[in-house]
DNA sequence: GCAACTAAACCGTCCAGCCGGTATATAAAT
DNA sequence: ATTTATATACCGGCTGGACGGTTTAGTTGC
């Protein structure tokens, strides 16, 4: 809840944050410790830990970041998304294929897993952000069967690429997120 | 590699990757110990040790045993689905979807967070898994463009279900799954 | 008699969090 | 103006406990 470093600097949680993301890419979540974060951002662990009193605390950290990173990524495709049937699906699936393609979201992902092996409960404020994104294509939908299964692909489509899971060639991904978009744009036949 | 236990008992391997299972769901991949497993599954560390010699033993075989009960599923399903336009994804998002409404879903996911972990190459057999799934989705689907929605749609389902992430209410599930079906028997208009 | 354990001590390593410092800056008191 | 006080931001050694794995000596049941 606090942000210590207001003065000229702003650099010290960021650099800690990267550092662990960085971390739990190349070395698993598993093993992510604090002397290694601290290292890698270029600091002590006195310094790291006066920034994250605990390791929860970092963990925290990094998932609100990814949460915020995600949530104005969205806010600003909303304007450059073109107007259309199902506008708020669309939003979303491009929200989430475009933070795939930034490599943003491998960094989501480790810091998943990391929280996760952690402890389960960090998860909380990530299962809030996804209740509001269902609700919000509840309300807005045109063909809310077809948002919902869009919606649900693109989750599975990140989720393999977030875990290095995907199979899919450069192509193979071209026609799904055309396929997919073709879906929520025009429906599901009834 | 090895499989002590091939006489009349069956259950001690068993008994130990549901403890194991059970426990990474109960306290987080992270805090899965050898000494934990032992209690839950109710006999001693040396024995533990003593059917998987370490614990990236043990960790492999949590992977092993979920693939194999995927693939067994699906290969019962495979005769149970009625035939039809894209047969071999309607057995895809069956079993998936099966595996999770079973429960057993929780224990793959689990299983894949306790390994990514400890090391993220425990992985390798999923991915050969995902790879032969698309393969196969290639040579036998009548829309592939409907049939790679349909699964990916099903991935992102089950993979909110595995991690506790999912905001449906058992009607929205229902409509999904129902809305994926007809995305995969009825193809994606062109 | 061997496979499949039990029970418990033990070792080496790792690591989170603690704690006593340090340096700098800003503010208050004298 | 100089001292004193307070706060921020950070350093880095230390420790206590946890954990993976080993060993040993004994036990049960087929």
């Amino acid at each position: 809840m606090l942000f210590p470093c207001t003065r000229g600097r702003k650099s010290s949680r960021e650099k800690i944050l990267d550092a662990a993301a960085e971390l739990v890419a190349e070395i698993g979540a598993g093993r992510l410790t604090l002397d290694a974060v601290a290292e890698k951002a270029g600091l002590s662990k006195g310094g790291l830990l006066y920034n994250f009193p605990t390791k929860e605390a970092l963990l925290q950290g990094m998932i609100q970041r990814m949460i915020d990173q995600v949530t104005s990524e969205k806010d600003a495709l909303r304007a450059t998304v073109e107007p259309g049937p199902n506008l708020e699906a669309r939003v979303v699936t491009k929200t989430l294929l475009n933070i795939c393609c930034g490599g943003k979201m491998q960094e989501f992902a480790t810091g998943m897993m990391a929280a996760t092996a952690e402890n389960p409960g960090l998860l909380d404020p990530v299962r809030q952000v996804i209740g509001n994104t269902l609700k919000q294509l509840k309300a807005n939908s045109d063909d809310l069967d077809a948002a919902l299964v869009g919606w649900l692909a693109t989750e599975g489509l990140s989720n393999l690429e977030m875990h290095n899971l995907s199979p899919f060639t450069d192509e193979d991904r071209d026609r799904i997120v055309k396929a997919i978009d073709r879906v929520v744009v025009k429906g599901i036949a009834e």
